[in-house]
DNA sequence: CGTTAGCACTCGACTCAGATGAGTGCTAAC
DNA sequence: GTTAGCACTCATCTGAGTCGAGTGCTAACG
């Protein structure tokens, strides 16, 4: 456990660290106003947190720098809460207030406010629409071998691929299909749809319909979970206005993973045990690229189920306490907006 | 005009330059096995043609490099036509002969087989939809106010939009006015749309329907025109390994453009005129970000109509033959596709 | 006993001079 | 017209020297 004096010194350092990104001496803590120390004393227990493991030395004779761990005890007991200014308060809230229309248009638009309030760059996770539920399905043909599958999810997200229809299928078959399924399977969860197209239609459809197998493939594709979640990225280079990415070689390794949507997926994953907000600090984003950034997450969600995630992506020597106070509040807000969308 | 000599000592130039990245001095054109003739007097030619403009000097002891106007002429008068390795060649056509049956899949993942196998940025231009008729409009209603408008093109492409319902509006109405619309409205262009709505159904629809006003703002809404292009982006990070942008700053110019939607549309506007292949070298971009860039660009098109274009984004010490070559192939075999796909 | 002043020491960053060498322009000879 | 020769330029590299921020340690102080 620590001192109060040395929570106060690690507190000193890793504000100083944040806002410099130079490694701070023992005579700059000291010489702050609300110090009343003198710099050998400063040393004495910046020895000590050293070897407690919250700081490191690039070199002898530089100051110290937060470790992986410091940061980790910054985050978890000294960050200041509530700390989001008034500025940006209104800047989120002014965002909200303009009517957006198309959920996407929301998310896309959050993704930039988000990367231009922070000068990080922001990740956003489309909403999933595995847990939302079917409002319409359906089938227009295109010409005589192929359709567009439409699927209209109880959110109003529209999503759409194309199918080929097996020459046997007559057009007035399907489009009893189409209504049958559309009877019978409106407001099921998109990821029961497969299973409850076997169970509850199978039957049914087999008695009426004929060419039973090559219908039910179409189907399948048709309901096929084309619903990958969506990445909305902003502000990829602000990772290169930060000091200590100076270097094109260690840069390009971070925005190399940024374009790698399955990773950023994993990783943005929404936690529903997580208790709102999230910080993977260096190393524990497990990803070499990453080793040097933090990343700091919250999701946003729709009855109580977490539907995506929001996150920024920065330096390990990142502004926790501004970005972690204006993603609580973005990410409370779209949750309230979804809730009043979809009352 | 140049001599037969300078022209081919310019092209050794250039190649060089290109392969090299550093400025070539007249000793090691000598050495080429092609030119027979001493450092001296390559000495002279260089000299010559530094005098009209085509090469630079960064320095009095360096060799020489090209200028934008020894790139222009590479361009126009000695790129190696048909240059296109077989294993490139390959591999598009392998792409080709995967089956992907939606427009987005196809150019997305074109777009990263583009920077893979030319280890540039590639930009990609969605296909317009400007050009493309009606095939089907449906209007889902979401709840007691809102609607999801979906529009089927010829192409295939959905677009959706949701829109406002006043409530003095009937759910019946709304039915048969889209079945009016679908009767009278499919095949026109989607850029007619509006116009023809008011000239062929709005007498009809003044007959028919009562609020007439507030329906055509609805409608007015639910064809507007979303139909943005998309662009594609791959291989941003690209940028990140040539040497003459290992300097943060020049690079980050470039990056941020990239994320700048509309300025990218307006580079990419397919030029009907253009006979296939178009090349803008450095301040030919007419961006100061992209001064140092050259953009290769050629189109695909449907019926004589160019749709999108494709990009190549590289220094303008860029691989000029090969890019051009791949981007021919590709071009056509895109076009080719399309018109076989909607024949 | 905790705190502080003093001091020797370390080590990266900066500066400057000299050496190196790739490449040029010019002149004169072939 | 072509080429050999040579003086000249100038970016880059190298190593020595200096600077200064910061440390650790020891001894003195309240």
């Amino acid at each position: 456990m620590l001192t109060e004096r040395q929570r106060m010194i690690l507190n000193a350092i890793v504000d100083d660290y944040i806002s410099s990104a130079e490694p701070v001496g023992s005579r700059s803590i000291s010489k702050r106003g609300d110090v009343g120390y003198s710099p050998a004393t400063i040393r004495n227990e910046m020895a000590d947190l050293e070897e407690l493991g919250f700081l490191e030395q690039p070199h002898t004779s530089a100051g110290r720098i937060p470790s992986h761990k410091g940061y980790r005890y910054y985050v978890d007991h000294l960050v200041p809460w509530n700390s989001a200014e008034s500025a940006e308060v209104g800047t989120i809230r002014a965002f909200f207030a303009e009517k957006l229309n198309a959920m996407e248009q929301v998310i896309q638009h959050a993704a930039m406010i988000l990367s231009n309030m922070t000068n990080y760059t922001s990740i956003l996770l489309g909403p999933e629409v595995f847990h939302t539920s079917l409002r319409h399905f359906q089938l227009l043909p295109l010409d005589d071998k192929t359709a567009v599958a439409i699927i209209v999810t109880s959110t109003g997200q529209v999503e759409n691929r194309t199918v080929n229809i097996p020459p046997e299928i007559s057009l007035s078959e399907m489009e009893k299909v189409v209504n049958l399924l559309n009877s019978k399977l409106v407001n099921v969860p998109l990821y029961k749809l497969k299973t409850r197209l076997y169970s509850e239609l199978g039957e049914e459809m087999q008695r009426h319909i004929s060419h039973y197998e090559e219908l039910m493939q179409v189907l399948d594709t048709a309901l096929e979970s084309d619903h990958e979640q969506r990445i909305y990225l902003s502000g990829a280079t602000n990772m290169l206005t930060q000091p200590e990415f100076k270097d094109v070689d260690k840069v390009k390794n971070i925005l190399d993973l940024l374009e790698e949507t399955p990773t950023l997926l994993k990783m943005l994953a929404p936690v529903s045990g997580g208790s709102g907000i999230q910080v993977k600090i260096g190393t524990e984003n497990n990803h070499e690229a990453f080793a040097n950034c933090s990343l700091i997450t919250a999701t946003y969600s729709l009855d109580g189920q977490a539907l995506g995630s929001i996150g920024i992506l920065g330096p390990t020597r990142m502004e926790y306490a501004r970005v972690m106070g204006i993603l609580g509040i973005l990410s409370r807000d779209l949750t309230a907006m979804l809730a009043h969308w979809y009352k």
